[in-house]
DNA sequence: CGAATGTGTATACACATGTATATTCCGCGA
DNA sequence: TCGCGGAATATACATGTGTATACACATTCG
């Protein structure tokens, strides 16, 4: 069971001085990109100068900045998953509407997990294909837990989804638009847009109900 | 032909090139991009090769690759509009649904349109702040003029939609979210595609009405 | 005709990048 | 204690980049 994801690991299961690890770099490529700086447009050295390290000493955590790529994708997810649960850990803890909070638990989690969940939201379109694969991945374990938790929901209300699995995906897609749109926009308009965001998945849903009891 | 008192240049015969046009640097910078190759790692002397110019040359169509890349924009939007147009028109003269028949013309322009929607689609979450607001202009342009057909075509049919604005912005996200997904897999997979993507909007469309009644 | 102007090119420079090779550093077992 | 082996660095090189400067040619206009 992986448990070191964020965190820097303090354990020592083999003798370890680890001047450098992955975990550095990966953070070290996170605090360059931004808004304007597009993960493709970083360079070996400008991470490994960022790390205070020498550019050689890349190789020994990475092949190149393909497969450091990657693995931010993966950490990223982790990220992801993370918000999931909370977000359903909230949702059945409380009266108020599941859509409104998980939506609210999104954002909360897209601000504060600075830069990691950036990646995963505004970069998937480009990039080597083992990029986008990961990428891909992810967005496809997003859209399953959510297809899985629709079709609960739907249950416990005794109503039934139309098409579940079509269902995830537009929110899926649509939530994620939205969050790479949300990331370029000042924190001071998230009520906003949270708003915005739950009435675009209530139509969606309430939609699927309609077309199921005609279809 | 006096050649220079100073160095005895090698006889290549110095032929002038054809003007250089704008068009010409945008087609060619088109030429370099694909779904691996995104446009914020394109060069301008990588342009200018593919052009056949000399680097220097350059710099009488554009100040940067900047420059360019809003200039790109700006076309891809154009192309975006005739898109519309098409759709719309297409739309009217014909009993099948007016759903299926946008969704189809989009994704038909989506291939044929060889790379210029690529950069609309996926491009949009990096670059310089120019660039994003070029981008969002396009975007604003789509969602508005679908909010105007979504409120005549509801009218037509002697409904009302919940809240236009709202549901032309999530198709917009939408629909450009699953094209930039769409161009990453082979064309064979299009009809699958544009049956996805339409009862998705179906999904909105109606849950925008029903949410009508009930709010 | 000849100068002015506008457009394209050639050359050059000062960087940055990825990576091959050699070198230094340091903890550990002998 | 030594020295050994791997980790980290330093140096180097070939290549790519943006762009400044100087030049060549064509066209326009006095």
């Amino acid at each position: 069971m992986p448990s070191s994801l964020l965190i820097p690991t303090t354990d020592a299961p083999i003798v370890r001085k680890a001047a450098i690890s992955r975990e550095d770099l990966l953070a070290a490529t996170l605090k360059i990109i931004g808004p304007n700086r597009s993960l493709s447009t970083v360079s070996l050295r400008e991470v490994a100068r960022e790390a205070g390290i020498a550019p050689n000493s890349f190789y020994r955590q990475f092949r190149d900045m393909g497969e450091l790529s990657v693995a931010l994708i993966d950490l990223a997810g982790s990220s992801l998953r993370t918000i999931i649960g909370q977000a359903r850990e909230r949702a059945t803890s409380t009266d108020r509407s599941v859509i409104r909070v998980s939506v609210e638990t999104f954002m909360e989690q897209l601000r504060a997990d600075d830069k990691l969940l950036h990646v995963l939201l505004r970069e998937g379109a480009v990039g080597s294909d083992d990029f986008k694969h990961a990428v891909e991945r992810e967005l496809a374990y997003f859209e399953d837990e959510l297809r899985v938790d629709l079709i609960r929901l739907a249950a416990a209300d005794g109503a039934t989804l139309y098409q579940p699995a079509l269902v995830a995906r537009a929110i899926t897609r649509l939530v994620f638009a939205m969050g790479a749109m949300a990331m370029d926009q000042p924190p001071e308009r998230d009520p906003e847009l949270i708003e915005e965001i739950s009435q675009m998945l209530r139509m969606i849903l309430t939609g699927s109900h309609a077309l199921n009891r005609t279809a």
